[in-house]
DNA sequence: AATAAACTAGTAATAATTACTGTTATTATA
DNA sequence: TATAATAACAGTAATTATTACTAGTTTATT
């Protein structure tokens, strides 16, 4: 029953990420919060983004490249990432048909119990496929 | 065309991810191949295990929790992690018609090149459920 | 056997993230 | 509105995973 205190920081970190399409990762959202909070530390922007993630405020979106980046859309959706510049984006389809299929069929002959899957989507995005044509 | 040489080190981190089914990280494969080589190096893994990753001897599972193992089986095949141990797991079931319906799905409005998708399942692994019930 | 170069061990460096600590900001209440 | 309790902060140190470097060793070729 720890209470919650309100913060400047944390309402900044937030309104950024809700205000973002692109997917920031930690070190983008610290360089942004900075220019209104000079003083602000790294680790509190880490330890607020947990913070927002697990109060269902934002998501994170762990990459197949191993890098982590931060999404204040917490409507499930799937996520693409360029394989030439790594930018995360946005599919606007609803996938949910497939993921259940994907779910049933995966649970046959599994003595587990499959809760869900994550389907990570990657190839070139739109603007790196203009520059290359 | 710069030539490759056999070493002894790697064909044991080889040999030994072949015979595990259990996908073991970077710091698992140095543990096990150390009784043979006591003076291998956590470079020496890491170098090989990159090096047979990209030789297609292995596959590198990024997982949805930041961690990473290798694979000895590169058939592709989808897998599963469990949300209490953490133990990855393959899951033996042809998903490919799901995954090309996601892939034309996800194409749909979209300017850019969809070549694929990675679905990783998650849930409570058979071992859990047990313990668990 | 001699040579060239790929590979290794050992170590240092880097990057991302978490932990710690003394200070500050926020909230509840007198 | 002042006081008190503590959540949150800034600054910094520590940790973890991975990569880079370098001098010496192993492998393959002549
Ligand atoms: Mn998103
Ligand atoms: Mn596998
Ligand atoms: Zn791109
Ligand atoms: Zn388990």
């Amino acid at each position: 029953m720890a209470q919650i205190k309100h913060s400047r920081q944390r309402e900044a970190i937030r309104i950024f990420l809700m205000s973002r399409k692109d997917h920031p990762t930690a070190e983008a959202v610290y360089a942004h919060v900075k220019e209104e909070y000079p003083n602000i530390s790294l680790g509190t922007v880490y330890r607020n983004l947990t913070f927002l993630v697990d109060n269902g405020e934002a998501i994170k979106v762990p990459c197949d490249d191993g890098s982590v980046h931060f999404d204040g859309n917490v409507e499930p959706h799937p996520h693409f990432q360029c394989r030439k510049c790594g930018a995360i984006i946005d599919l606007d389809f609803d996938g949910t048909k497939c993921e259940n299929a994907l779910n049933k069929a995966a649970a046959t002959d599994f003595e587990g119990i499959i809760e869900g899957n994550v389907t990570f989507f990657y190839g070139i995005c739109p603007e790196c496929r203009r520059e290359n044509s």
